[in-house]
Formats: structure tokens, C-alpha cells, sequence
DNA sequence: TTGAAAGCGCTAACAC
DNA sequence: GTGTTAGCGCTTTCAA
């Protein structure tokens, strides 16, 4: 048994050339470029091309121009909020900017890279996005970087490339929301820390640690858990704050999600948030208003971001230098955090 | 000034020929059908290949074979959580089938369909999926049909066309769950509808309306409110329901975003929930789960339904027969449906 | 302003 | 088992 071959009846340039009576050479140039073709053939032209419903084959014109007008972007986990909040202000900008976008998801599988990585060297992209958040490159194998394409890093960093990147000032933020814990004099915290493979985990750990350290706390006493992001890591935390005695009187999560289920597992073990316990997020996800109480947070213009990393990578395409972004982050107070219990 | 030509110093096909010693068309058996070729050429071949960093380049490849292994999505809101999720299993099937994954995001903007239907005839890609809960086709220009390609459409229905398509029993799953909130003793319902250019919203609308039927209930008493199934649209509604007299039992919101942004407001209004009104909603989102009182809803299996599409259209592919698939949604009590008052 | 023609990198007949 | 070769559909130089 053998492959039929395609049907594939599309109409080329070719059947328009000879509809019209012209070369192909000018058919091309009245599509691309119409000032350069006569009135007189470019509405002819023109007419048959919608007449006969054609559409130029991009795998043809990308062979021959040698780029293909799209964007790879990696991503660990595509239903995350924050992420698919960052993938539709991506998709906004470079949709300004006439590139499509080709999704590389990972799944939460780092693995997967490898295959995106043969995908940018395939020449199937003209520049990639990486928000992985991976902390480090494998180290053996083909890596992004051997793609030698356009790239641009977003909270990543990418050892051993120029590239430029956009990041958030998590640190920054993290010190922020541990200031306004300690203003309202909580002196005991703990931490729900994000995965440690994660750039953003570790950042927000590292601004918790800091924030501790300038503010006089003696870190090593601070309890810190780790979880993944999820809801559920809240819930697992909490049997191990419940028996804390001490107990901390605030809780910082690296993310709302954490965050939240934290909230639901002490509430239900009758502790009160904020009476008994201040809990804060990070990401400010529109969720979080809705809760009870609604979560204190550090809030990421998730869209603003994804905008701000697809331009650079415009312009890097355009052959314009990029420099790197910091987005800043914004300490968004809700009700969960209160004073501190005397 | 000109563009200066591309320096692409890519390796080619023709570049392992020459090192080899070998013709390209022995190297590019090597590479898709190993066994084609003596067990020494095959090892110089592709030792030589690895060696040289050679990719394939996929343009040429597209442009021969007449395929791309690329799939366009077409999706209304990529910042859904219930999109991304069916998203992810969209991905995931496909990646199975060595199909990658293209992004044809609308953003609430059905015109940017032109966009994509331009894509799907350029040859991008394989075969399209359809998620964009569009009604209608709009009926004027080209549309999805005119690419002539293997498509499949996800809770929507293209007239004219004989795609398969996966659909949620929407219908039922209302029906369900307001005969669940008619045991509890509910006489008197209230609707926050999706919105009526949409598929689910008009199709759980029309649930809601044959459910009040079946249970002998007057379904012109009952107040039906109109939303974009954000939070938002739960306050909107909020004012109008509270000067309603006598006030509705129980309210269906067509989507859990919008049951929350309404059990906040009548919360904060100084409703109990449920002691009060009960409320529900549509959809299952994991947050529903976090929120006081979590929240009864209808779940949607979004990877499984991503997954289903993606297999149908996988199907097809392949040139094998596709029937359409149902999947089924499941009630799933929360705490926010309760006894009728008295 | 237009046309002829080369060639982008690859695959698949077909011949050996 | 391997090589030769003809394109896939397009853009773009170069010449007219």
C-alpha cells in the first residue's frame, strides 16, 4: 500500500500568472509591493486573486525568504493563570507586529525542551521566547542557544547568552509584602516556598530570606515549606503550621494559589485569617478578590509583561538592540493581612 | 538602503552529503527510514549528522511533502482558565502524534478569524480545531470551510460544513443541576446567562429554560440577567436581583466566574449563602473549591475534552472516519445549594 | 514596468 | 542499497 498523493487542488501563483496573462515574477510583485506594478495589471491582478481565491503557500515563500514570520514560545504550564495571562499579552504584540505564534508547552516537563529546541533550528521560527522558568540549562545536548535565533528570556536566565531578558523585581516585591507585615508588627512568619527548579521560586524565597535579614528577623528561625504552586500544597502545608509553638502569626506563599489553600485548611481548623494568622499571596490573580477574606498580594501585570518581552523580541528581529525590562510588581493589600496579635 | 541577505549558516542536507561521501538522497533516507540503508552508511550518516548539528529544515521539507505536522487552534480566550485547560489536552494529544501546536488566538475579536482562515489556506497547517463558540459563520468572504482541510469544532456548530465536532452535553448538565436545586425545594430561579453570540451561553440558557419546563415551573417568571462570564458581571447583576420581590431562591449563573462575582456581592449585601439563595454555577473551576462556601457547579473534564478533539482531528488526518463525540459534564455539589427557606 | 530564470533545501520517483 | 534528478511554489536578481 503506497500514499496517495494529495489532491491538493490549491491555486498557485502560477494559475493567477496565466489567468492574467503575466509572469509570475509580476503577479509576486503586485502582492508584495503593489506600487511597483502599473495601475493597469495590479487591479487585474488583484481581481484574480480574489476571483480565484489565492492565497500565497508560506512553506514556498518561507523557504525562499528564509524566515516564517513566527514566534516559538516556551512555556512550562500553559493553564496556569499567570502564564496565559503573559501568552496573551505576547500574542497581542506580535500580532502589532504581523508574527504568529507557535505554543511549545512543557507540560511541567523540562524534557520537552529538547523537541523545541530541534524546532528552532528547523528554521520553522524566526525568534523564541523562553518562560520556562527553568534555573539552569541541562548542560549536556543542543541547547536554545545553538539556534543561534533572536531569543528573549522572561524571568529566566539563560546561562552563557547575551540575550536579553524581562524580569520581575520579585525580590523587591517580596520585601515589600514582608514590610507590611512587619508594620503591622507581625514578627514571626513562615514561608510557603515555590519549587526550587524554578527561577521564581527561588527568587521569592531569596527576597523572603532578605527581607528577614533587613529588617533585624533572624531568618533561620522562620519555618519554610515547599510546595509547587498548586492549591493543594497549601493544604499539605497546613498540619505543619498547626503544630508550630510558637505558631508564626504571618504566612508568606510564594503564590496565591498556595496561598489560598492555606487560607481554606487554617480557616477550617478554626484558626482567622487575618485575626489569627496574616496569609500572603504573590501574582495577584483576579481570584483572589473573591475570596474571603480577599488576599493581600503582590500583584504582576501579567499581560503588560508578555507585551514588554514580545516587542524586544521584535526589535531583535528587526536587527534593533533590545535592553533588558524590569516589570515591576505592586503590593496590592487585601484583607488577609491584619495586625498582629499582641 | 537594502536588507542585507540572512548570513544562515545553517548546515544542510547537502553539507552531510558532501562529508559523508554519500548522495543527499542516502542521508535523507538515513534520517526518515533508517532501515533503507546498510547498517555502515546508516552509522557514518548519523554520526556525521549529530556531529554536524544538522536540523532539517522544515520549509523545504513542508514545501515537498505538502504537509506541515502543525495543527491551528482557533480559540476565543486563551486567558480562560476552561480554555486553557482544554488547551493543554489539545497539546498533549497531539504531541502524542507528532503534531505541533499553532495558536490562533481571537481575543474576544471574532474578526481576527479572517487572520487565521488566511493561515489554514496558506498551507500552514494540517488541520484546524475550532474553539472560538462562535454561532455563525459570518457569511460574507471566506471562511474556515474554504481551506478545504481536516477540521474539527469544539462546543460550536459550522454550518454548512460536515466536520465532526465534540460537543458537552451542556443541556443536560443544566438540567441536572437545576433539578438538583428543585429537590432542594426551589420554586422560584433566577439566570445569569453567557453571552448570546456564544454557543454555551445560549446553550445553557436554553438548559435552564427546558429544565423549568420539565418541572412544570413558569419559565417566563423567571429573571434572566445577561453577562460576558467575568466576575464582574456577578456584581452587575447584584443590585437588580436585590430589589427583586419576592426574591428568587436559587440563581444559576452559567459560569462559576460569574456565581462568585454574585456570591460576593450578596454576601456583602447581607445574604447568606445558602441559607439565603443558593447559587450555582457552570464549568468546575478549581477556585470554586477555595471560596466560602465552595461552590456547586458543573464540571467540564477540559483535558479530556481538549484530548477528544484533538484525537478526532488526528483521525482525520490519517483519513479515518471520526464520529462525533459527547462529553459528559458532572454535577458537583458544593456548599452553596441548600434547602429552600421555608 | 515587466519577464526569464535561478534556486531556497528537501524528498521521492526511477534507474542502476 | 545507492545515486540522479526533477520538482514542491515562491521571490528576486538581472536583463530587456
Amino acid at each position: 500500500m503506497r500514499l496517495v498523493r494529495k489532491p491538493k487542488a490549491s491555486v498557485r501563483l502560477t494559475d493567477v500568472a496565466k489567468m492574467v496573462g503575466v509572469s509570475t515574477a509580476t503577479v509576486s510583485r503586485a502582492l508584495a509591493n503593489p506600487e511597483s506594478v502599473s495601475p493597469a495589471t495590479r487591479k487585474t491582478i488583484l481581481d484574480a486573486v480574489r476571483k480565484a481565491g489565492y492565497t500565497p503557500n508560506v512553506a514556498a515563500r518561507n523557504l525562499r525568504v528564509r524566515h516564517t514570520k513566527m514566534v516559538l514560545v516556551v512555556v512550562s504550564q500553559i493553564s496556569n493563570v499567570v502564564f496565559a495571562g503573559v501568552l496573551s499579552g505576547i500574542d497581542e504584540e506580535l500580532n502589532l507586529h504581523g508574527y504568529g505564534l507557535i505554543i511549545g508547552h512543557l507540560d511541567n516537563k523540562p524534557e520537552r525542551e529538547d523537541h523545541f529546541i530541534k524546532m528552532a533550528l528547523s528554521g520553522a521560527v524566526d525568534g523564541v521566547l523562553l518562560l520556562s522558568l527553568r534555573r539552569l540549562p541541562q548542560g549536556h545536548g543542543l541547547t536554545m542557544l545553538d539556534a543561534r535565533l533572536p531569543m528573549v528570556t522572561l524571568n529566566e536566565k539563560l546561562e552563557g547568552a547575551n540575550c536579553p531578558e524581562v524580569t520581575v523585581n520579585d525580590r523587591q516585591a517580596v520585601q515589600q509584602i514582608v514590610e507590611h507585615l512587619y508594620d503591622l508588627g507581625h514578627r514571626r512568619f513562615a514561608h510557603i516556598a515555590g519549587p526550587d527548579h524554578n527561577y521564581t521560586g527561588l527568587a521569592r524565597r531569596a527576597g523572603f530570606l532578605e527581607a528577614l535579614g533587613h529588617l533585624g528577623l533572624d531568618a533561620a528561625q522562620m519555618p519554610i515549606w515547599q510546595g509547587h504552586y498548586s492549591f493543594e500544597d497549601g493544604g499539605v502545608v497546613g498540619p505543619q503550621f498547626m503544630k508550630l509553638f510558637p505558631r508564626p502569626t504571618a504566612v508568606f506563599a510564594a503564590n496565591d494559589e498556595m496561598a489560598i489553600g492555606f487560607i481554606k485548611y487554617i480557616q477550617h481548623h478554626g484558626l482567622r485569617v487575618p485575626q489569627d494568622v496574616s496569609v500572603v499571596g504573590f501574582d495577584g490573580i483576579a481570584y483572589a478578590d473573591y475570596l474571603n477574606p480577599t488576599v493581600t498580594s503582590v500583584v504582576q501585570p501579567c499581560r503588560e509583561i508578555g507585551r514588554a518581552a514580545a516587542l524586544m523580541l521584535v526589535k531583535q528581529l528587526r536587527g534593533e538592540p533590545a535592553a533588558d525590562v524590569e516589570i515591576k510588581a505592586a503590593l496590592k493589600i487585601g484583607e488577609s493581612s491584619g495586625p498582629a496579635r499582641a
